[in-house]
DNA sequence: TATTATCTGTGAATAAATTCACTGAATATT
DNA sequence: AATATTCAGTGAATTTATTCACAGATAATA
């Protein structure tokens, strides 16, 4: 089974508008639907589940519970992940409260941060620690997860530790690239080249309604 | 002229990493090195800056401040653009003080919430404003960017303000999917669905591993 | 000054992703 | 009970994106 990346990403959209349908009670819903919701075609999204045998009914469509559960045994969580944060910045603070993680199984155990006077003044539920202690908490806990809210100049080195300490992923807010082992998954989520992408699609839509 | 989305993200990166460099202090870079850092190959880096007309030079590659200044005045920022924040909970406050946004020619002119109390006790250089005045101060400062961090059963009614009110873009931090007209520019930012990601890409490898 | 090496730029080839078009199936309608 | 409608599933066609391959150009080297 090999699904290029694109077809992940419409999948992960999918199975977080399957999550808000099953939250509103609604029991089916038509790739058509799907498509509209995700910003797709139903072509695509039907091609997509096929890919992995979703089962579909005639003049129906999917069964909202019944596809949700097998997307999340195929693809996603099958059990709770354990995640943790490096950097309690304004950033790393606020993604440490953010619920949203919960709910779909994974879980923030442990907060990291360099300034043990900053650690012990942050106020939360989750337990922090210094950096110092980073991997043994990563593999106390068994984290697999890692979220970097660290400045630009210290995500490559905590990336390293983290990857060290056997982590399996990682999520990285910083606005630099960081290198990774080719058999860690990561994904940059750069804020200020969201901006430039916006920007640019701005312009180009202002040249094209010129013509 | 009409770049896909895939080209316009990756001049994005490259712009960002050209910026890097004239800060370091590099004069030239070539396709295979910006292919390298930005997780691409030298084909595609060449073929899209063809696209653009970018001027490269034998053996040297691309002047990185010309290059950048070409594709700051093609793509990018040609002048400073303001932007707001809505919703000032922890995410949003962590966003007003983003110090990165600066740097492309972002600036974050306002922030509202809906919360009162809230908005006297935030401490930040920036204005905050109630929600309420969000189409008058809109209008008054000529925002032309929209960042989204409410929680999510308010995205959309923000949105609607927004536009309404004539922002031109729209970075969306709530994990919902929002309708904007078809004349502005959005992007989502859904951390959850990068999560969902990361596991999903995760277990792929696992599979694959496995074979 | 001649030669070699290294880089861009781009049409052509290949690969990948999307869309089409049609079959089969079940519900709804008459 | 017969017919029309609406959905999924999927091979084929099409479109789009990437990669290749090589010409043209300039710096470095001998």
């Amino acid at each position: 089974m090999d699904l290029s990346n694109n077809t992940i990403e419409r999948i992960c959209k999918i199975f977080g508008h399957l999550d808000a349908l099953e939250k509103k009670g609604v029991d089916f819903v038509s790739s058509r639907e799907l498509a509209e919701e995700i910003g797709s075609t139903e072509h695509t999204i039907r091609k997509d589940i096929s890919l992995l045998g979703g089962p579909g009914y005639t003049r129906k469509g999917y069964e909202v519970r019944t596809f949700k559960k097998e997307l999340g045994a195929k693809f996603l969580l099958t059990q709770k992940r354990n995640a943790c944060i490096v950097g309690l910045g304004r950033l790393g603070t606020a993604l440490l409260d953010y619920e949203n993680f919960q709910e779909d199984g994974f879980e923030i155990v442990a907060g990291f941060d360099c300034n043990v006077n900053k650690i012990e003044r942050i106020r939360t539920n989750i337990d922090v620690f210094p950096v110092g202690r980073l991997a043994e908490i990563v593999r106390a806990r068994s984290i697999e997860l890692g979220i970097i809210a660290v400045p630009a100049e210290a995500a490559q080195v905590v990336v390293d530790q983290l990857t060290e300490a056997g982590v399996k992923g990682v999520l990285n807010f910083s606005p630099v690239k960081v290198n990774v082992p080719a058999n860690i998954v990561h994904l940059d989520m750069d804020f200020t080249n969201a901006l430039r992408f916006i920007a640019a699609r701005f312009i180009m839509k202002k040249n094209n309604d010129q013509k």
